[in-house]
DNA sequence: CGGAACTTTGACACATATCAAAGTGTGTGG
DNA sequence: CCACACACTTTGATATGTGTCAAAGTTCCG
């Protein structure tokens, strides 16, 4: 149902409809259509989305500005950075297809960071008055609403825990991991992947300066957990960084 | 509209409503009664909550526990706590009445962190069932859930700038700071009041050993900052401590 | 009154930051 | 297509902030 308005119109067909579905990669923002009622799905469509392509260092919104519409993320890749009062930027997140931006301006009515592509990527622009008033009219939208910023919640605890708690090591086998992981989920290698960021965006990201991101790739190469060489890297133990991520002594 | 069971029951005058409501120290909770019609007000009266008392440490919610209510606090002090895998717990949170506890819940359908008292305390218990039935009828009670629930995020981010980019100093002069201003919302003295948790968790809550806590403590004391003994604070230069919280090298 | 929990302070260790310099890609304009 | 500049990465030497370990002091509570 949450496809975009480029998708041919077919509003109140089950099969059509299904494959839309099952072929669109929003799947932080869809709720699965066998959840809704013929009707619900009427009203669904009532929906339109504008797609927006955002390149390499574009700004999809910065901190302050108004906020109207959550954007889906159908391909590319994103960070988003905050600041607190005088201080440098600070990487919050980084976003990939299939991951919902700007929950944080629900609230306040103005986006809460700045998100910037890192690479060519393409958008939906989910107009929130109208999200809205469709998720009035069908409860389990609603729900999936809740849901979503509810898990986005108990990500950003578990970015707390991380820069509370965790050495160096730790974070970074837990960021390699993790997208390795969401990766995974969309259909990529687990194991092979570009690192979109730099090493100064994935220090501001983990609480670490870039020299320290770096020294430490070294040593996990040096230990046989990866390959990495600049941006593209392999993981060739991902038992073991999981062993570093959870503190084990090694 | 949002105060408790314990309250005579007013609905459909406006007056008593309005007092109920200006009575009511749950700001976060609450949607200020002129928000609502006539109409809105029946509903929401059939909403009813349960007042619980929790003595000092006792435990109001565990992660994992099942998610069913939302918990306003009365009165008193809480600390939640969260952990990563194996890791040990961490501090997430301070809350003081007039916050809302338990939104991270909403979409596990469990909590997902462990929220005990530190004082003792009294918490109303909203069936979130029913909030959500009601919020249905009720647009703006709708808006506003929603809204609290973003302006946790942005809370949460912000604790990630201060794990991610501040020294000790700076944490712990952002942490007074903030439980003065939000006591001075309260009514309460911006600049004398006690601690309510021990140094050791605040500590946790930012990322520092406990022995740093307390070094810092006494050199804001030593700088005349503050005066600081054991649990009781007062704080001389909230001036002073903005520029220590902003990175002003002194 | 005694013991436990908490706090403070000191000495020292260590992880990470800082500063510096060289190396490696990458894109642009001539 | 080359040359140049620039952004990024790597590595080393050193500095420093915070952690660790230890011990004594204080308060609180049973």
């Amino acid at each position: 149902m949450l496809d975009d308005a480029a998708s041919p119109p077919d509003s109140g067909q089950f099969e059509p409809l299904k494959i839309k579905c099952s072929s669109c990669n929003l799947r932080e923002l869809c709720v699965p259509c066998c959840e809704l009622t013929a009707s619900e799905r009427k009203v669904a469509d009532l929906m339109v989305f504008n797609r927006l392509r955002v390149r390499r260092s574009e700004i999809l919104y910065r901190s302050g500005d108004h906020f109207s519409s959550l954007y889906a993320v159908r391909s590319g890749f994103f960070k988003s950075t905050a600041q607190l009062d005088n201080a440098q930027d600070q990487v919050t997140r980084f976003s990939m297809a299939g991951e919902v931006l700007g929950l944080d301006g629900i609230g306040p009515g103005q986006h809460a960071c700045n998100t910037i592509a890192l690479e060519d990527s393409e958008v939906c622009a989910i107009p929130f008055a109208k999200l809205q008033e469709v998720a009035h009219a069908i409860p389990s939208l609603q729900r999936h609403l809740r849901r979503m910023m509810s898990r986005e919640m108990v990500r950003e605890q578990s970015v707390m825990l991380l820069l509370g708690s965790m050495n160096a090591e730790e974070r970074l086998a837990t960021l390699l991991l993790n997208l390795s992981k969401r990766l995974a989920a969309r259909g990529y290698s687990p194991s092979e992947f570009s690192l979109r960021m730099t090493r100064q965006e994935m220090g501001s990201y983990l609480g670490l300066k870039l020299e320290t991101v770096s020294r430490i790739f070294s040593k996990f190469h040096e230990e046989g957990l990866i390959d990495v060489q600049r941006k593209s890297i392999r993981i060739l133990d991902s038992d073991g960084l999981a062993r570093v991520m959870s503190g084990a002594l090694s």
